[in-house]
DNA sequence: TAAGGGATATGCT
DNA sequence: GCATATCCCTTAT
């Protein structure tokens, strides 16, 4: 059901291309708002160009290097927040950003916090998704493996596979560019942001 | 295609 | 201290 520590402690790749399916859950005072990830992309190790690890241990990188299945947000561009689910053991800097998702519940509130009714662009894009789901800094270090959280991710239950069924699709592609080493998604998905 | 906007890190003085 | 470059993006043009 909920996807437990062990699930965020294993390599980072095999995470990423995991999580592609699965469900994330936000509840807020307003509601429920959930949706299935159809993109992700992972950042592991020091050595990886794209990571904020690559530039040494700071207080900017610090949650990466914290213990896994925690959430690490943070603000870019001074105005979007990004996702992160924290992996591997505490110490080693790895992490998944959650790129892009299929709204599953609470589209009328995503509809009001993004204020746009195209559905296609509700969380088709990591900034997108915070603002959808209304994920900020305030949800940044909490546990996305406890029952009690505002934030948690599922496997999908057979009433979301009965109304949507992700199965007959075609499997992950995966992009490999620049310096963003490992983006996955789900290939011919309308609700990713690649191109 | 470019502007918007703030936090962060770095490299000065 | 302060100045500056950078940034895992989105929207409007």
């Amino acid at each position: 059901m909920m996807l437990s520590v062990a699930f965020y402690s294993r390599p980072t790749l095999q995470i990423l291309e995991d999580l592609i399916g699965k469900v994330l859950i936000r509840k807020s005072g307003d509601g429920l708002t959930s949706g299935i990830i159809v993109e992700a992309e992972a950042y592991r190790g020091q050595d990886d160009p794209a990571s904020f690890a690559s530039r040494g241990r700071t207080k900017r990188s610090e949650m990466l290097y914290g213990p896994p299945a925690r959430a690490f947000v943070y603000l870019t561009y001074g105005m979007h927040h990004l996702f992160n689910v924290v992996t591997e053991q505490e110490g080693f800097p790895a992490a998944v950003l959650i790129r892009a998702l299929e709204p599953l519940e609470g589209m009328a509130l995503m509809q009001q916090r993004r204020k746009t009714d195209d559905v296609l662009n509700l969380c088709s894009g990591p900034a997108k998704l915070c603002q959808a789901l209304d994920i900020d800094l305030a949800l940044n270090g909490v546990s996305v493996s406890s029952p009690r959280s505002p934030l948690i991710l599922i496997e999908r239950t057979n009433e979301d596979e009965k109304r949507k069924d992700l199965a007959w699709r075609p499997r992950v592609g995966i992009r490999e560019g620049r310096d963003r080493l490992w983006r996955v998604y789900l290939k011919g998905s309308p609700f990713v942001s690649v191109k």
